[in-house]
DNA sequence: CGGCTCTTTGACCTTGCTCAATTCGCGTGG
DNA sequence: CCACGCGAATTGAGCAAGGTCAAAGAGCCG
């Protein structure tokens, strides 16, 4: 699983031993079609997920039809690690696009965190990071402007796309619609609209179909105050 | 360490000889003024936090002096376990009153992980939860209204410290102001006091110096939406 | 061509923000 | 015991970001 190994050497480097484990991890596969769900909300997997290729958000449903996107996965991208920790699902796991995912077994990880102190570290250093984005979705969710605010989004997308080879850090694909877009944002549609606008018009984006391309990395950047530190992208013994 | 065997044993027993583990792990100590950082942005630090006594909030500053408080941990949380797996801190961890931390050495976890597989799956687990909780704070912050954020916010803590005996899951202490609890709602201390105003008027809720009570506590949680699975309040293997 | 989903626009409304004062609680020094 | 000072809570008034509703285009596929 390329994605997946260019996430983790990224951070740290790999033995032989650990790429034959994570090659043995991933052997499962499946795929699943655009929005339908690959992890039920409530449901107690026996397995977790690993995206493979395709794009998947996290979805929690509010009661009247509220719904809030609290992460999106790219390729390389360990679903739902922590499901291998918890008891049950608080909420669900959606494709975006088709999508191939690894179905990786809990004993399978059980036995990695027996046996193989390194490895475990990284896994668990995944679920690190993404708690990392979440508390950087969380700064932005309620501390900045919903321009700053996708604009961060984009500039976290390109980067994380990046480390995966599916972007030179500016053009990527991004296969959400803006009724995504604002669940994601904790916006309304019509307002991600606006938003997203105002960055064309300040010629820092482009965006058509699913086709992104950040014009100014800088000046985006600078405007939505994107600080890539919490990404981790830096190659250390861990 | 009390607290912390009280937030494990909540969901998964504990071995005699992980229990000394832990009582080594916990062995130093240190104390911090209220409103003095435990750990600093920007830092490496060489061993992780956990809490003793006291309360303790995550603090992440924007640009302009904007903040937003993106967690608070009280007695028995593992503040800053991801220090063992990141490289820099994104954000500090303040003091909210004055409190005791242990401070556990990197090396020390990073055997744990080595030799024993349980305890550290059960370490990693907390660091799960903590990413549940960010979710969730996810959703209240972009898809609750204030008043409802507020109840939700009320409702776990009033949870959490059940859980460390810190409460009857009506009353506790919560050592924050209305600003920082503005800074932990993404709101303004202006509207936090309205929302509290609200809550009190509807006999929900008092508050007097640091001791909150839950008057009614259904009433508060189905205003609120509060649904306590993300908590993973469940005793099994793991 | 028809139907579907997604984007865009306009008009209006509401939640929550800002600014600025005032009040309260409480500890301190006289 | 009382005046004072200080941080926190509270209030009022006006403003603005972002939401809602409704309709009109665009793009795409069968």
């Amino acid at each position: 699983m390329d994605e997946f190994v260019l996430n983790l050497t990224q951070r740290d480097a790999l033995s032989t031993l650990e790429r034959g484990l994570i090659a043995e991890m991933t052997a499962k596969r499946r795929t699943f079609d655009a929005k339908t769900d690959i992890v039920k909300q409530g449901s107690s997997p026996t397995h977790s997920c690993l995206m493979v290729s395709g794009y998947s958000a996290r979805v929690n449903l509010v009661a009247d039809g509220r719904r809030r996107i609290t992460a999106v996965h790219v390729p390389g991208d360990f679903v739902d690690l922590h499901s291998l920790l918890l008891s049950r699902m608080d909420h669900s796991v959606t494709a975006l696009n088709s999508c191939e995912v690894a179905l990786v077994p809990h004993n399978l990880l059980r036995q990695v965190t027996e046996n193989h102190g390194h490895l475990s570290r990284l896994l668990w250093m995944l679920t690190a990071i993404d708690a990392a984005i979440y508390r950087q979705w969380l700064v932005a969710s309620g501390r900045l402007s919903s321009v700053e605010q996708l604009g961060h989004f984009l500039c976290e997308m390109a980067l994380r796309l990046r480390v995966i080879d599916k972007s030179d850090g500016k053009a990527f694909r991004l296969p959400m619609s803006q009724a995504e877009l604002g669940d994601a944002m904790g916006l309304s549609v019509v307002h991600v609209n606006r938003g997203l606008q105002q960055l064309r018009r300040a010629n820092l984006i482009t965006w058509r179909g699913d086709a992104v391309q950040i014009l100014n990395f800088a000046a985006l950047q600078q405007l939505s105050g994107f600080d890539p530190t919490y990404l981790d992208l830096e190659r250390r013994e861990r």
